[in-house]
DNA sequence: TCATTGAGCAAAAGGGAAAC
DNA sequence: GTTTCCCTTTTGCTCAATGA
């Protein structure tokens, strides 16, 4: 329910529905922050750039963006919810930020903006001081009628966002003689400067301490928000004009919303309903089996599913990397088996993965059930079974173990990163890991275990004996590692190799034949050793996924989406193609496309759905500029080398580059805070 | 054989409600 | 008012299947 308002629309409602859509307009793009969890006394400053923190750390130097995670995590801190803690010299977080301006009016967003921001600048004196000082800085406090002289004797486009780009304004940190930090800041060409020419801004002298402070830039920047207006906008006839829309409606796909998603097929039937379901709206039905009562009608939660009870005693494993901590479900936490707790203790999911040792975002995605199933997992696959009794499903699912759970704490545990099959007949296969080994290493292997490994054969099955779920990962390896010496203990990793790790460090992959095959359980013997030495202690526990061709753990970052939606001019053409077809146009707009089919400005995810594609989940290499170029193309070039490529368009000919920020451009092209006498000619 | 499409996953990020 | 917790969505990626 967002798009682009244009001009000329002012009688509608504007509003920023998150943190990131309100950094997306650039509406602060250079604005002081401050990271502040008083509980943990974190404090770390940074300014806004772009959709992330240019962090102040003594590490980053202000030299970084980051992330608020990221922000955050160089704070010292773990939160849930890093937007929280972080807040403007004013003492707004930016989370607040976002709810004050929700459901203000176009015409009064830059009025309520710029109150926000200038709200109060008192209350975090102390931390405008400190940031100052931890730039090696010297804030120059001066009145708000000052500010507004100066800033009203600018000329407009200097107060753009780009303006603050410019290597013409000196701050606060020139006038401490220290420009190392500034020039930092100037690297890539979007920050406030520090160059020994000093420029005056409109008659404001910048020399020595009555350069303008940063403090005031941001202020300056702030009275420009008409001039870089990208304002997200709530359409009334959508959405009430003072209440935030349902995030499940956010964003939402176009086909979504034109036939039922798999959960929404979860209706209720009425001829499903149970006859003790019957008295599902008593009082006096118990509060877990409301929940299953209800579970017929709509999907569930963990928590919900943790309140039925319908869980509670069944052994679960916190794994994550090298985390791992054994658990038992209890009520709606976890009895935690760590050393302190000793399973005496309930604690909530983030608990009990602290006690683990790691840290996410969802705990329940790394918390699994004996068959290897996460917690998560199973809710989902719950939601989606045919709608039955909740405690039928969960039995199907999760047989009931034979043993009391605490009498075998110590047991094998099924893997992490193990789905069940969703064809209950493979589930029955008993299935066969062929791992090409070393006839050397065999030998080796079998030295070291037991005589009957002296007939090893060449190759290594190693047959899993129990129900075979899926692999839930998307990893085509594994990786094995067997100490012979251990009672070759083997340890089973849904990464990408199968490495057989023998203590003369041989170390051997392979691979499964069939990506589909199922995972097996852990559970496992090598065949071609006897019996009595080949049932291992299997410990299963998620890894990186390596790259082969680059060796190196790989790990998303999201600058794709960050370079692209940067580069591309507002108003760029944007085409969803298939088989040399376009399905979809599109303008590119803010952080987001302008969707020609509901005129909103949508995600490159939601823009896909609305080509009727959004299963292939490949936005980026369907999505295709004026020039040809996909979105995922023109990335790679820009990474690679960023002269290669228009930054606007991804054409590669004719180039004309900037030689301060050394971006590349088509002559109409040119990027708009690159002047002429800047550019020169790119030879092809 | 190669390109395209389909499917699935992990990680990152943010929202909202509950708990403190 | 602040912090925690749980959940969903988005994104970038890989691999399998399919078809020309």
């Amino acid at each position: 329910m967002q798009r682009v308002c244009e001009e000329g629309e002012d009688e509608k409602l504007c509003s920023f529905s998150n943190v990131r859509t309100l950094l997306a307009s650039r509406l602060l793009e250079g604005v002081p922050v401050t990271y502040i969890f008083k509980k943990h006394k974190a404090e770390l400053h940074g300014f806004i750039k772009g959709d992330g923190y240019r962090c102040g750390c003594s590490v980053c130097d202000y030299k970084q963006v980051v992330s608020a995670d990221e922000f955050e995590k160089h704070a010292g801190v773990t939160s849930s919810h890093a937007n929280n803690h972080i807040y403007l010299a004013n003492g707004k977080s930016l989370h607040e930020v976002v709810k004050d301006l929700i459901g203000v009016p176009l015409e009064s967003v830059h009025e309520e903006l710029k109150a926000i921001v200038e709200m109060d600048p008192n209350i975090y004196d102390a931390s405008k001081d400190e940031s100052a000082q931890a730039s090696g800085c010297e804030v120059k406090h001066i009145s708000h009628e000052e500010q507004q002289t100066r800033v009203d004797a600018m000329p407009s486009q200097m107060l753009s966002s780009k303006f603050l780009s410019e290597p013409r304004l000196c701050n606060d940190m020139e006038a401490s003689n220290d420009c190392q930090t500034n020039s930092s800041l100037h690297d890539d060409c979007e920050s406030v400067s520090c160059e020994a020419d000093s420029t005056p801004i409109n008659g404001v002298k910048q020399n020595g301490t009555d350069g303008i402070t940063r403090q005031e830039v941001s202020t300056m920047f702030i009275h420009q928000l008409p001039l870089n207006l990208s304002i997200v906008q709530k359409t009334t006839q959508e959405e009430p004009a003072l209440s935030t829309p349902p995030r499940n409606e956010k964003n939402r796909p176009y086909q979504e919303s034109d036939q039922p998603s798999p959960r929404n097929k979860n209706v209720l039937d009425p001829c499903s309903l149970s006859q003790n379901m019957v008295t599902e709206f008593s009082p006096e039905v118990p509060k877990h089996q409301k929940i299953e009562t209800e579970f017929l009608k709509k999907n569930l939660d963990v928590r919900s599913l943790l309140r039925t009870g319908l869980l509670s005693g069944r052994k679960v494993k916190y794994m994550k990397d090298q985390a791992e901590l054994d658990g038992l479900i209890h009520d709606e936490g976890y009895l935690c088996g760590c050393l302190s707790c000793n399973y005496k203790k309930v604690v909530s999911a983030l608990k009990f993965e602290i006690h683990a040792g790691a840290v996410s975002k969802n705990q329940n995605n790394y918390i699994y059930l004996e068959n290897g199933i996460s917690i998560c997992a199973l809710v989902k696959k719950l939601n989606n079974a045919p709608k039955d009794s909740l405690r039928e499903l969960i039995e199907k699912e999760i047989p009931c173990p034979d043993k009391d759970p605490l009498s075998n704490q110590n047991g094998s545990f099924q893997t992490a990163s193990i789905a069940q099959s969703k064809n209950s007949e493979e589930n029955q296969l008993t299935q066969t890991i062929e791992i090409q080994i070393d006839p050397h290493l065999v030998e080796e292997l079998s030295d070291s275990t037991s005589e009957g490994c002296k007939s090893a054969p060449s190759s290594i099955n190693v047959m899993f004996d129990s129900p075979l779920p899926h692999i839930e990962g998307n990893s085509s390896y594994t990786d094995v590692n067997i100490s012979p010496l251990e009672s070759a203990k083997v340890n089973i990793s849904p990464g990408s190799n199968i490495a057989l790790h023998g203590q003369k460090s041989s170390v051997l992959e392979t691979r499964y034949e069939n990506r589909k095959r199922p995972m097996p359980s852990p559970i496992c013997s090598i065949s071609g050793l006897t019996p009595s030495s080949n049932m291992l202690e299997s410990d299963i526990r998620p890894v990186h996924r390596m790259v082969e061709s680059q060796g190196s753990t790989k790990k998303r970052t999201g600058d794709l989406h960050k370079i692209i939606f940067n580069i591309l001019q507002d108003g760029a053409m944007l085409f969803y193609c298939t088989s040399s077809k376009t399905i979809l146009e599109g303008q590119k707009m803010g952080n987001g496309i302008l969707c020609s089919h509901c005129d909103e400005v949508v995600s490159p995810s939601t823009f896909e759905a609305h080509a009727g594609f959004d299963k292939r989940r490949q936005p980026y290499r369907n999505i295709y500029t004026s020039s040809g170029s996909s979105l995922h193309d023109l990335t790679r070039y820009l990474s690679k080398n960023q002269t290669s490529a228009c930054m606007i368009c991804g054409g590669r000919e004719e180039l004309v580059s900037c030689i301060r920020c050394a971006k590349a451009f088509h002559p109409g092209h040119r990027w708009n805070h690159c002047t002429k006498s800047e550019v020169s000619h790119v030879p092809t």
